[in-house]
DNA sequence: TTGTTGACTCCCG
DNA sequence: CCGGGAGCCAACA
């Protein structure tokens, strides 16, 4: 409805995609607690899309404001180890929030998993 | 439009 | 608990 016919063309016409819709829900993940790729999936309407969750991480420029460290994977540890060494970098940041890690690299989920507020929040506990 | 790829998960043994 | 295989999704060539 309503098509724009004023002519001027909006700085954004095209609608949020799926990269940018990870990239401000990580946003809202407060320090010292995580996320799973798998659960950001669910909280965006997409629970099989684990994977896509991932590939937006990658994509990221090297400047942004996007905490991506505090994106973990199902077992409570860094996804990143047959990548870079970037896998070291992300373990430091997240201890320096206050996160432990066991000696098996694994981390509490169940007390470090974040859910937002509100209603999504409400289906979403249900998958936890 | 089809095929490939990958910072994931789940299901089986 | 661990390893292997299949499934799923979005972006890109």
């Amino acid at each position: 409805m309503a098509r724009d016919t004023t002519g001027v063309s909006p700085p954004e016409r095209k609608p949020p995609s799926f990269y940018d819709r990870v990239y401000a829900l990580v946003r809202q993940v407060p320090r010292g607690s995580v996320v799973t790729y798998g659960q950001v999936a669910v909280l965006l309407g997409s629970p099989t899309a684990a994977r896509a969750v991932g590939y937006a991480l990658n994509a990221l420029p090297a400047e942004n404001d996007v905490p991506w460290w505090r994106v973990i994977n199902q077992k409570g540890a860094i996804s990143l180890k047959n990548r870079g060494s970037n896998a070291d970098l992300q373990r430091a940041l997240l201890e320096h929030e206050g996160l432990v890690f066991r000696e098996d690299g694994r981390c509490d989920l169940r007390r470090y998993r974040w859910w937002p507020d509100g209603d999504d929040a409400r289906s979403a506990q249900l998958y936890s």
